[in-house]
DNA sequence: CTTCTATGATCGAGTTCCGCTCGGTGAGCA
DNA sequence: TGCTCACCGAGCGGAACTCGATCATAGAAG
């Protein structure tokens, strides 16, 4: 069970999420240029305002173009989303990759770190993550709940750290995924850089809390 | 600075959310008619599903009156999640106020205690809850920020129980409430009655954290 | 204790705006 | 040269929201 497996592997395409899967090259463009024209327009105006108008419009596509390939309004947001999970994803792994982490602590740090980076500079990333919560139950993949990622790391944890695993481990990181999120987003809630303090006692909290479970970063490995 | 001004103050009616101040008596049942049928509409059906007629024809008035006194959709949601918030500040008044707490912990449980009571019983709270995230910043009342609740928490705290105040104490209340909010919300997410393994794992995260900072619980008072 | 009336409160048909559909047109592939 | 994929945008249904007409109430006047 590789890291590049856990993280990087198959993108979340559940085709529930797009209509029809484009075959042509222009359209795999329009896509991904809906979704960029979305990341924009959400971090505009908002979450609730947008309109699938304003989408096409940016993107320089019409009305039905958008309702070619998106069932509806929602599912725009959710794609975004799905994207941006991706990408994150991706940018832990190559954070991994090349730091090289020596310590579990390492390796969470390093899903910290793309973490901030995202907020930082993806658009549309900020506002997409704060409606995550509203999302229904019945929603369709569940790679994208915070329960699947706090799963997968626990995987990387265990095989790689020695950390003991099991569901106490998925547990715990659940609950870590859920307080990162929650001080990460407080940090950019005002400062659209990022308010250091409360990333640096996210890092703080997140280190103590497993640490409580695990023991000392030193002493593992 | 009693607890009591602190908690249970003034009434977090900003006029910015309803357009016209009722004046007779009537109206003010019917405001809080709307809410109550907008608590039970959103549990029902959800965030994002909810009308204004829908609220409107639960509570037994025609459209125009909800537009009477909220400017759009939002602002109803808005304001339910205001009276919610109320409601919580209210419930942890009351809490102290008939357990008596010892220690400064005694003090944060309650809060956690009223607000788990919250999810549990009262209409719309956790959807309502759910879109806290997504509020502009620009939004008017600075009481309903989790900063805010956090600098009054830590006047009692520092009243009652000889905690150090100032803003290094405000600051790490904040990041209790951000902490514990998300995990109880994750509590909730799947078990309507809160999932106990999370609500009593985020008591632990919120005494280890705090105790960190200002020692433990015996020691203080 | 009654009118009487100014104003608050309510109503709901109508307007506007937005999500979404669908038949017609253009662009790329064989 | 067909044939299918991609695209367009006018149009439909419904939801958000407005506004002038109508009713209810508080409080003054008698």
């Amino acid at each position: 069970m590789s890291l590049s497996d856990l993280f990087g592997g198959d993108p979340v395409v559940s085709g529930q999420q797009v209509r029809i899967e484009p075959t042509q090259q222009r359209s795999t463009a329009r896509l991904s240029g809906l979704l960029d024209a979305a990341a924009v327009v959400v971090d505009e105006v908002g979450f609730d305002r947008i309109t699938t108008a304003m989408v096409a419009e940016r993107a320089g596509a019409s009305i039905g173009t958008v309702y070619r390939y998106y069932p509806d309004r929602v599912a725009v947001l959710q794609a975004l989303r799905e994207r941006a999970v991706l990408r994150f994803r991706q940018r832990v792994v190559d954070q991994l990759r090349s730091s090289g982490p020596e310590t579990w602590w390492d390796a969470v740090d390093c899903a910290v770190t793309a973490f901030v980076d995202l907020y930082r500079t993806e658009p549309g990333f900020r506002i997409v993550h704060f409606a995550d919560r509203e999302r229904t139950p019945i929603s369709g993949s569940e790679e994208l709940e915070s329960g699947y990622f706090a799963r997968q790391l626990a995987g990387v944890l265990a095989e790689e750290f020695g950390l003991h695993g099991g569901p106490d481990l998925i547990f715990r990181l659940e609950v870590t995924v859920e307080m990162a999120d929650s001080i990460l987003s407080r940090a950019f809630h005002s400062d659209p850089n990022g308010d250091d303090r409360f990333i640096a006692e996210c890092r703080r909290v997140m280190r103590d809390y497993l640490a409580g479970y695990y023991g000392p970063i030193a002493a593992t490995v």
